[in-house]
DNA sequence: TCATGGTGTGACAACGCTGTCCCGGTTACC
DNA sequence: GGTAACCGGGACAGCGTTGTCACACCATGA
């Protein structure tokens, strides 16, 4: 048998050089504490001089444990997914897992995956990043005989970790109600294959806010727009301008589209925040480029968050099996938000905040006030 | 031995059930052709009933091949990165292999990694990303008994897949230069930990390009900030700004910088291209959104190019084991760069520029030498 | 009829590690 | 001083595959 190319020393080889029995070797690389002082240090050395490393392979063969963590996701070109990851790797590798990453791009690739899913027996968890899975799909996860944690997505029954959509949105609404807004407008994102958005939460906890301060919900003010489209935001904005009464804020469910929103109203000549307030969602870092106010939530954060949960699940079978991580937002305040101008009236030369908030404005939006520079 | 969780068929379950050695299973899987249609068909259906899937592991134990492709990233949250992995993700899979990554964020882990290679026993290749190695950890690499692939650096005597940064640049230059501009500014970029930044070459090519046309070098125009620090951009602004003859283009390496040039230079009121063209390198997604012309690269090639080199490398040993990949770049123009305006006239009043520095002060001193905030 | 060769299949020994059992040598306790 | 409990360490049998070898079988040609 010439194959297998005997490169590599082996637990023999460090238990010869040491002196020992191949069992203490193992033993000693286990971290075992039934081995004397001195024999670890032996075999400690000898291991480092033949620069020694445990086959994963033939470990896991006996223990029945791979040692990596898979995640599934559409695509590692996202702001999100890539911080998320960022964060989510040393966790893994602090508890000795490796991380496993199966790209799934198009709908192909994904037939085929839940069709063979090549994870199987190759993981020990797995990790799904936002996919909108269908109800087959999730099930076709179950019987993978391994813990399956949902990120950025409310999977009943199963393990998720998302951050507050509702929460995060009823406090950028009321960031907008609280300078004094009453006029807002709601910009969904559509079409982004394979993402779950939170869409409707966002929408929910937007309308939730509004109706908390008494504004009356006016459907005109929802529009949508795919994001990355300038033509189709730039109609979104002239559809809302146009309106006979026109917002004087605009919320956008993601980052994404509320950069694009200011782009568009500014090569419009539509001054912002003076005349138009944006407010994005996510803290994508194209916000901070742009100094723009964002309810902010934290892939990292969320990655650590899901890589603890998925190492609680693989180390204690009796685990909660349906445990959902709700994670928090926080507004952070920028410079594409600030008071309404006083519609009526001729406009002050440079009014730095004319009506005082209403009572339940978060400190913190004043401060977002003096962010020129 | 009661752990090893037995939740999964054997090549033995499947066997069994189709009346045939545990062998012919293997066969029967391999898709080797010394098996009869009739027994064929007979383990392929009792392997469909069981949901059988060859375990890697115990494969691998024997073959020596792992069907893992290691990955080794500073981070993921990166655009070019994240690009190029998600091409090459269905690369590997194609062939039937999987991704591992090794996300290296701080010096510690990565004193670690090259300490422990944990890669070692446990990919058949690694891919390494746009770190700027030592000589030191390169042959640390080198004895890993398994390809390595660079990507985006000139590893010398190894593997490596990297655009023509000296052309790129030169080819941009170019451009300015056909526009008419004769001062052309070069914004180097700095202190970008764990990256290479192909800085020098893409300077040589500018260089190139000017001594081609004949202009003379000017190290007046030669300018260094890191990526995302506004303040310290701004100050490169101004120090190229206040020359006695200041440039009327300015190349940046790299488009996060090229696209904070704008946004300084748009905020203090120069206009970008009337009075100021802006050319970037990468088409980072951002400059699409900017409208910035820029030279481009692939990151989705380069990935996929990275993937078919570790490919060949992995299947054939007797592969060339110091091959070179160079793709090509290409000049996207778009809204930033244009002729210069003559010079001779006079400008407009809403222009507010500093007054020229004392004749004699060096840029660069100047820069380091306000320390405001 | 007997050698000859090809073809499909089974037996079996690895691969490198871990878990269990076992044994010789201490230490602790009455 | 005897016995029990403990503790460090070795032997050994798997884990689930694959590669090699051997073998039974059939067809072919002398």
């Amino acid at each position: 048998m010439p194959p297998a190319q005997r490169h590599h020393p082996t637990l023999a080889d460090v238990a010869q050089r040491a002196g020992v029995s191949a069992s203490t070797v193992s033993r000693t690389m286990r971290g075992l504490t039934t081995v004397s002082p001195d024999v670890r240090a032996r075999v400690e050395q000898a291991a480092r001089e033949l620069h020694f490393v445990v086959s994963r392979q033939a470990s896991s063969l006996v223990t029945g444990r791979t040692g990596v963590v898979a995640v599934l996701a559409p695509t590692l070109n996202s702001w999100f997914i890539g911080s998320a990851l960022s964060s989510l790797g040393p966790v893994l590798r602090a508890a000795g897992l490796d991380l496993l990453v199966y790209v799934i791009p198009d709908l192909a690739e994904r037939t085929d995956f839940f069709d063979r899913l090549p994870a199987r027996r190759n993981a020990d968890a797995l990790l799904v990043f936002s996919f909108d899975l269908s109800e087959e799909e999730s099930a076709r996860l179950d019987d993978l005989q391994m813990p399956v944690v949902y990120i950025s997505q409310h999977a009943k029954g199963r393990p998720s970790v998302y951050v507050d959509d509702v929460a995060g949105a009823r406090a950028g609404t009321r960031h907008l109600l609280g300078l004094g807004h009453r006029r807002i407008a709601f910009v969904q994102t559509t079409g982004a294959s394979g993402f779950t958005f939170s869409s409707h939460e966002r929408l929910l906890g937007y309308r939730q806010a509004l109706s908390e301060a008494g504004v009356a919900p006016d459907d005109d003010l929802v529009v949508a727009t795919p994001p990355g489209d300038k033509r189709r935001t730039a109609e979104a904005v002239g559809t809302l301008l146009s309106l006979r009464e026109p917002p004087t804020a605009i919320f956008a469910e993601q980052d994404e589209v509320a950069v694009s929103l200011v782009w568009t109203l500014r090569k419009a000549h539509v001054d912002v925040p003076a005349r138009m307030s944006v407010l994005g969602f996510d803290d994508h870092q194209m916000a901070e480029w742009s100094d723009l106010t964002t309810i902010a939530q934290s892939p990292a954060d969320i990655g650590r968050a899901a890589g603890e949960l998925a190492l609680d699940l693989i180390n204690d079978p009796e685990a909660d099996r349906a445990r959902h991580l709700v994670l928090p937002t926080r507004l952070i305040p920028r410079a594409t938000t600030a008071p309404p101008r006083p519609a009526a009236r001729d406009r002050p030369a440079e009014a730095a905040e004319p009506a005082g908030p209403a009572p339940d404005a978060p400190a913190r939006s004043r401060a977002g006030a003096d962010t020129y520079e």
